[in-house]
DNA sequence: CTGTTAGCGCTTTCAC
DNA sequence: GTGAAAGCGCTAACAG
C-alpha cells in the first residue's frame, strides 16, 4: 500500500496538520519539525494523492486563455476547442475563459496581463505577440508564481513556463523540401504568401523555408512574400495579380491564414498550368481543396491538442507536477489527400 | 455548486446508500424508488465525481498489454513507452502488466485471453493477430464485459471497443503518393519490402500503396512484393539481391520493420543511383537513414501516444465514460529529416 | 428493500 | 508551533 500522510506523521511523530503545513510548504513550523516531516516523506517514498487533495480543497483551477481577437478559420477553431473544454471543465475540475485582444497589439496584451496579474487566475495561455514589452510581463508574472504558457505563437527568450504549438521553422522548411521534391527538376519561381512580417511564427516559416530552398533546390526562386494580412480577399488580390504577370511561377507556398482567397485566386488563374501549391491549416476550405488537387500538401496544426495541451500543462505546473514531454509535444501534422482526418 | 449525492438523496427523500446502489446500478431498490432517485438525477443535473469515487473505492484499474515477442526496434519501443506507463501507475490508478505470445500464433492469443476472462482485469489491450477463432473469443470477452482495445494492428469485424492504431490503407496511400510525387515524370519500377502478408496491417499498407499506384502513377510499375518476415538479415538479402538483378528499379517501399537490413543493402547497392526511399517507423536506424538522405520520407506510428491511449480508453470503458474521440485519433506522422521530434 | 455509519487521503478550522 | 476533529464526494459494511 502506498504510504499515506498518516503513515509519515506517525514515521515522524508529528500530527497530520504538522504533516499538511509541511507538505504544502506553508509556515508555521519549526525547523527541525521540518526536517523530520522531510526525512519521513523521503523514507517511505511518499507520493501525494493529488486527486484526494483537490477534493479536500475543492479545488478548480481557473484558467484564462488570451487569443487574437482575428476571425480567420484557424481562430475560429482553436475558440471551438477551447469551448471543448469548457464543457468538460466539471470532471477536469477547470474554470476556463477566454479574453479577446485585438491582433497584434502589444499594448493591449500588457494590459489585460497586467488586469490579471490582479485577478490571479491559476494558470494563463496566449497567443503571444512578440515584443519586449510582452516578454517583461510575462517574465514579471512568471516570478510571481503565475503558470504562463505560450499558444500557437511563442514568446522566445521569455519565462513562459512552455510553448504549446509546433516548431515553425521546422515547418518552413519541410514546406520547402515538400515543394522542391514534388518540382523535381523542374526551374521556375515561387510565390509566397504570408500574413505578416510582424508575427513571430509567420517570420520564422519563412525563414526556414527560405534557407531549405537556398540549400537544397538552387532551381527555385523565392520571388518577394505577398503579405495578405491574413485576409481572404488580399489574399485573392495579390495572387490573382502575381500569377498574371508572372508566367514562370510554377510553386506557392502560403504560410499564413486567409487561403479562401489563395484558393479562389488559383482556381481563376492557374486552370491551364501545374502549379504545386502547398499551404498551412486544415480547415473545411483548405480540405476541399487538398481533395481536388487545387492544393497538393497541407501542413497543420492540431488546435485541439494544443487547448488540451495547454490545459494539462498549466494544471501540472499550478501543483508543481512533471508534465509528459511527449505527450505535450505539437506535431507539425503534414497532410496529403490521402491521409485526411 | 454541483450537486452531490447527498443533494439527490435529499431531493429524492432517500438514503446515501440507496443513492449510491442507484448510481452504481446494484440491486436491491424497489423500482418505483430507483424511478424516484433517477429523476432527482436529472432535475438536479448531476454529475458523479470520479476522483472521489476512486478515492473511496480504493480501487486501481488492473490493465493487461499483450504484446507478440518479436523483437524488432518497433516493439521495442512499444515496450519501453509501456514501462513509462507503469511508472506513471501510482498517479493513474492504474497496475500495467505485459504478456508476450509468439507473434502470428493465433492459437497462444486465444488460450492468453482465455486464462485473463478467468482472472478479470480491468481493461485489456492486444496487438490482435487477425484470425477467425481471435475475433471470436474478443466478442466472447467484450459480450462478457471486458474492455478490450486493439493496438497497432486492429482485429476489424470484432466487437472490440476501440482502436488505438493508424489506418494503414492510408499509410499505404499516403507512401504511393508521396513517392509518386517525389520521383516525378520518371518512369521506373518501385521495389515493396514487406513483413509477412499474413499480418494484417501490412496487406493493408500493400492495398492502399497498389490502389493509389494503379490510379495515378501508370508510369511506376510495382514488383512482386519481397517478404522479410520483419528480419534485417532477409530483407538485406532480398532487397540486395533486387537491386543487383533489376536496373530498373528507382523507388522502394518498406511498409514493415527489419529496416536495418534493407539500409544496409541500399547503402550497398545504390552508391551510384538514385533511388527514392520510403519506409515505416521512426527507429534510430530510420532517422539516420533519413538524415543521411539514404531514405526520403519515413511513415510513422507514436507508440507513446497508442500505449497512453490505449490506457485512457480501458479506464474510461471502465467506468462507462466518453472519450475525446479526436485526442485518441492516432495520426499517420510524416517524417521528412526537417520535421523530426 | 433501505438507512446508518465509518472511512478513502487530504485539507482546514480552531483550540491549545 | 502543534494537534484534534470535521469534512470534501463517494462507497461499503452492517443493521434494521
Amino acid at each position: 500500500m502506498r504510504p499515506t500522510v498518516h503513515d509519515i506523521a506517525a514515521a515522524a511523530g508529528v500530527s497530520l496538520a504538522t504533516v499538511d503545513r509541511v507538505l504544502n510548504q506553508r509556515p508555521g513550523v519549526r525547523h527541525v519539525t521540518r526536517e523530520k516531516v522531510e526525512a519521513a516523506i523521503r523514507e517511505l517514498g511518499y507520493i501525494r494523492d493529488v486527486a484526494a487533495a483537490n477534493l479536500a480543497k475543492g479545488r478548480t483551477y481557473s484558467l484564462v486563455f488570451i487569443l487574437p481577437a482575428s476571425d480567420n478559420s484557424f481562430m475560429y477553431g482553436l475558440n471551438a476547442e477551447i469551448r471543448q473544454a469548457i464543457l468538460r471543465s466539471p470532471a477536469e475540475r477547470t474554470d476556463i475563459r477566454t479574453i479577446e485582444v485585438p491582433a497584434f497589439d502589444p499594448a493591449a496584451l500588457v494590459s489585460v496581463l497586467e488586469e490579471l496579474s490582479r485577478e490571479k487566475p491559476c494558470g494563463i495561455a496566449m497567443v503571444a505577440t512578440d515584443a519586449p514589452e510582452v516578454r517583461a510581463i510575462v517574465d514579471r508574472l512568471v516570478r510571481a508564481g503565475f503558470p504562463i504558457v505560450t499558444l500557437v505563437s511563442d514568446l522566445t527568450g521569455s519565462l513562459r513556463h512552455h510553448y504549446a504549438g509546433v516548431d515553425n521553422i521546422a515547418a518552413g522548411r519541410t514546406a520547402a523540401r515538400l515543394l522542391g521534391r514534388f518540382l523535381g527538376p523542374r526551374k521556375g519561381e515561387i510565390a509566397v504568401l504570408a500574413g505578416s512580417m510582424l508575427v513571430r511564427d509567420h517570420r520564422e516559416r519563412l525563414e526556414g523555408f527560405t534557407s531549405v530552398m537556398a540549400e537544397e533546390f538552387p532551381d527555385l526562386t523565392i520571388l518577394p512574400v505577398l503579405e495578405g494580412r491574413d485576409d481572404p480577399e488580399i489574399a485573392h488580390m495579390l495572387v490573382a495579380d502575381a500569377l498574371s504577370r508572372n508566367a514562370g511561377i510554377i510553386g506557392v507556398y502560403s504560410l499564413g491564414a486567409g487561403n479562401r482567397g489563395l484558393i479562389r485566386a488559383l482556381k481563376e488563374k492557374a486552370v491551364d498550368r501545374t502549379l504545386t501549391v502547398i499551404a498551412h491549416e486544415l480547415t473545411a476550405h483548405t480540405r476541399a481543396a487538398l481533395l481536388d488537387h487545387t492544393i497538393d500538401a497541407i501542413l497543420n496544426q492540431d488546435a485541439g491538442h494544443e487547448v488540451r495541451s495547454a490545459v494539462r500543462v498549466l494544471k501540472a505546473k499550478a501543483d508543481g507536477l512533471a508534465v509528459i514531454e511527449a505527450q505535450e509535444r505539437i506535431r507539425l501534422d503534414i497532410f496529403l489527400k490521402d491521409n485526411l482526418p
